[in-house]
DNA sequence: CAGTGGTCTAGACCACGCT
DNA sequence: GCGTGGTCTAGACCACTGT
């Protein structure tokens, strides 16, 4: 930390927001784990000199932003991604019926490891000799095929995943577990296309049918993009579900 | 405000909470208006009965949900329906190429009073006699027509606006400053559709276009369901952006 | 300069969950 | 019962804005 009073200058950040980057770094770090509790308030403000206010406040905005949760008289934890968790917040696609909140099964086509285009070069910010993974499956809701996913992750994050034969339906939870990356904000760029031959034998839809094009490029806690996926969905008894407030 | 020490109770609310409702609920009944300034924190303190620091973390939450806004050494103030916050807030089609964020221009088609059909009046929740004025109109962006919209508003709420010649182009802040309906969360729904006669003649596109189909319900301050509106849009060169956080 | 919101501290008490 | 986070208070000082 600074000093307690410290003296107005170019750099200067409040205490609690000094007190949040520290805490996002030990969790980036891996020295705070996904499921692992931390330091209680009054611990911590003790560990790092500021009050146990301050450091309440820093943990109430990780809180807000998703990194941390907090129990009533239990304590307060690094964030998990665990399956329920995700439908809820990165998993937009719903029946049009709200009456099945099913968790979408995903089949694996295929794992191959690619040579990237420019574009995608572009996405991950890498050098022009880096692979890319590329990971194309499909999403089955209520028991048809719904949801072609292509999946692209650079190798340098991701190494040897290419080389799975199976992949659990939740890959965030799985980044996290063998990889140390949190996805935590997401970008998605929604078009309408037309269902071209690939998706017209995966997705068994005739040709002229019009699909959702679902662009979504991931960042993890740290910042970096780590994962940038296609998703093409029959939306006949689907839709994307956005709430604005 | 309840006494400084409330018991437990079966509806007890934190006092800050309490705030909170009590100042929304000013906002709703008009004494506050949008782009006026609230008394500072100590006069809401003194006035509420409560310490400054419960009116502080009732402003911070209602600023956090854009009810409010706050500037430092100046005062707190009802947000108010500008059109480049709500360009951010409420209107996420862009450019492909980010270059233009251009104002869409809207230019309106028709404007009748219809009777709702019966999924219509579930959204709004209307007795059977009620009507609905529908608003038809086609925003252009680049220059070109790109999307086709159709508003449903109920005409209890909107007494009047039907007879209007001309509308402006951002319609939420119209609601504001005419009926004092502050919309302030909605859903969207996508999916996508194939061009419709109407679509093909009003955008210009060729059978067997496809479009991005954006149904929302818009919601007031006091959690009525005020608006549904319909977008197609010719996602050729535009898309509809989520941010996910 | 006066007045506003923003930060930081310190301390009290409550509600909750576990053991 | 004990330790945790949740609420509420009181007071000090800083940073910004407009006069």
């Amino acid at each position: 930390m600074t000093v307690s009073t410290p003296k107005p200058s170019p750099t200067f950040k409040p205490l609690y927001k000094q007190v949040q980057e520290l805490i996002t770094e030990r969790i980036i770090e891996g020295s705070w784990k996904p499921g692992e509790i931390l330091p209680s308030e009054f611990q911590l403000a003790d560990l790092l000199g500021v009050s146990q206010g301050t450091v309440r406040k820093a943990l109430n905005a990780l809180t807000e932003d998703n990194v941390l949760f907090r129990r009533q008289g239990v304590g307060t934890f690094v964030s998990e991604h665990t399956l329920q968790k995700m439908m809820f917040h990165f998993f937009h696609f719903k029946s049009d019926n709200g009456d099945t909140p099913e968790l979408p099964y995903a089949q694996l086509l295929e794992t191959q490891l690619i040579t990237p285009d420019e574009s995608l070069r572009a996405v991950f910010d890498l050098a022009s000799d880096e692979k890319v993974i590329e990971i194309h499956r499909v999403r089955s809701i209520n028991n048809s095929a719904s949801i072609r996913e292509l999946i692209y992750l650079p190798h340098r994050y991701f190494a040897d995943l290419d080389k799975e034969e199976k992949l659990p339906h939740s890959l965030y939870h799985y980044y996290q577990q063998h990889f140390n990356i949190t996805i935590h904000k997401a970008t998605d760029r929604l078009k309408a296309v037309l269902a071209d031959e690939q998706d017209q034998e995966v997705l068994n839809v005739a040709a002229g049918q019009p699909l959702l094009e679902v662009g979504r490029t991931a960042r993890a806690l740290d910042g970096r993009t780590v994962e940038y996926r296609i998703s093409r969905a029959n939306s006949q008894d689907l839709h994307y579900l956005v709430e604005l407030n």
